[in-house]
DNA sequence: ATCTTACCTATTGACACAGTAGGTTGAATG
DNA sequence: CATTCAACCTACTGTGTCAATAGGTAAGAT
């Protein structure tokens, strides 16, 4: 599995923001209750988010996140590879690595490559916009 | 990541098979030598292979494990998804994942399906021949 | 009977993920 | 200035999976 709990909330907490629109700042244990995620793990989610630029932050009273983009300016592809680093799907493609050394990887890297690439464009060309259009019509099962 | 050592090393061993073409049964031993895995963990990977039919299997002197089919009959998806369990790129989309009640899952859950269709379209898409092809000119790094 | 080789059932160590706990800094308000 | 709110920081814990290991059993050949 590539996208694990933390990039979804990331993704979701996103679509939150976009979806009240607004200026004002939305402190972080409202959005945990609405969302129902853990007050403490959403806090270093936001602190990443907010460290990378991709919301704003404000200390206390009146405090807390907003967005600092429209809603098209956030790709999903730049907020899952904030927070979880990487998408590769294959540990030879990813960064450290150390270029291994046996034929298989050398035999099957061009298609490791191929779907990274695929993968990348994919999430690259979804934006947070494009997410709060699907929900029109809420869908059963 | 979606792909573990056990996905690979199935893929690897896969590889080394057709690379040989031949007949006869090679123990695993022999495999796991060349490709310089562990002889145990390998055996897990080749009961499970076995079991699936993807190899036929023979025990004793001159024993061992062979394809029983032609590097084109075997998709690097089926190969992936009998060793690696699932595919999925989040856990919302694998079969078990009871149905999230949360708006996110729903909210982005169109696009986690096309995500799991594309990389599964993808790795249907290439056969173990196909493997065998790219392995003309050695490209260095 | 013995050797070879596949098959089966645990167990281990390392590591990442998800979540928890408690304290510190910065900004607003009385 | 003290208090409150809320972001920020560091560390810890439980759970689970992955990769590998260990030792024994069943099947076939010589």
């Amino acid at each position: 599995m590539i996208v694990s709990t933390k990039g979804r909330y990331a993704l979701r907490v996103m679509v939150h923001f976009a979806q009240r629109g607004g200026e004002e700042y939305i402190p972080l244990k409202e959005i945990a209750e609405a969302e129902g995620i853990s007050q403490k793990y959403l806090e270093s989610i936001m602190t990443t988010l907010s460290k990378a630029g991709f919301v704003d932050a404000v200390h206390g009273k009146g405090g807390g996140y907003r967005l600092n983009r429209a809603p098209e300016g956030y790709t999903v592809g730049g907020i899952l590879k904030l927070t979880e680093g990487s998408l590769s799907a294959v540990s030879c493609t990813s960064q450290g690595a150390a270029a291994c050394s046996r034929t298989e990887c050398c035999q099957a890297k061009p298609m490791w490559d191929k779907l990274d690439k695929m993968i990348d464009d994919f999430f690259e060309g979804i934006t947070v916009a494009d997410l709060l259009k699907d929900s029109g019509p809420k869908q059963e099962a």
